[in-house]
DNA sequence: GTATCGATGATCT
DNA sequence: GATCATCGATACC
């Protein structure tokens, strides 16, 4: 694994993600996050799952090099990467790490702030499926390619909170390459995160 | 409850 | 032509 690291720069609840913090590692940035309150035109809540991709990484985007589609990832840190999926849906990255290349898959959040617009948008009241997956919380916060590139210290980006310590780590989703990288990132037994973690649910053999 | 599959289009080989 | 950092519907257990 990653072996220790510094804690992650956070920020206290109402106040806005400090500078430099999305300088940090993928990871660090990752973990960080989780907790933290975005908010787009005022709608969201707080990050409840993460994913961090590297240039070095086999999964990421970066890793064959810049191109049409990528070209936010090679820029500072602290701006949104938006990329389209599977030619229906749109995921949202913030842009980091120490290293160019790096960014952060914002994967699901609880639903807070705009609840019945986010609603409207996904065409269900079903808090659990508003915002847990990546095209889903684009559908729900609004988010499309316009939102490629833009900073997320400014209008409509809000970030903001504390980022939490209850959090889990396990593979990534949906790739075929750097399973073994264990760069997935949740709140601990958080029901908004895309896929949950059923433990010690055994059906099977019940005692 | 889990498993599989089609949609749909840009990107990559 | 193949591959996707996905989702929702459907089939099956």
């Amino acid at each position: 694994m990653k072996g220790n690291r510094t804690e992650p720069a956070i920020a206290p609840p109402g106040h806005d993600v400090p500078a430099g913090f999305f300088s940090q590692d993928v990871v660090t940035v990752a973990r960080g996050l989780i907790g933290i309150t975005l908010l787009v035109n005022g709608v969201g809540g707080p990050i409840a799952e993460t994913e961090a991709y590297d240039a070095a990484d086999p999964a990421s985007h970066s890793y064959r090099g810049r191109s049409a589609r990528n070209g936010s990832v090679f820029g500072p840190p602290g701006y949104a990467y938006v990329y389209r999926s599977y030619g229906i849906h749109w995921c949202l990255n913030l842009v980091c790490g120490a290293e160019v290349g790096g960014a952060v898959l914002i994967r699901a959040l609880q639903p807070i702030n705009g609840v019945d617009v986010m609603a409207e948008r996904r065409g269900t009241t079903d808090l659990r499926v508003l915002c847990s997956g990546p095209g889903r919380l684009c559908q729900a916060l609004g988010i499309d390619g316009t939102f490629d590139g833009r900073p997320l210290d400014q209008s409509p980006f809000n970030l903001a909170g504390i980022s939490l310590t209850s959090i889990q780590a396990g593979p990534r989703i949906g790739i075929t390459r750097g399973k073994e990288t264990l760069w997935r990132f949740w709140l601990a037994g958080s029901p908004f995160v895309s896929r949950p973690v059923r433990a010690s649910r055994k059906a099977k053999t019940p005692r």
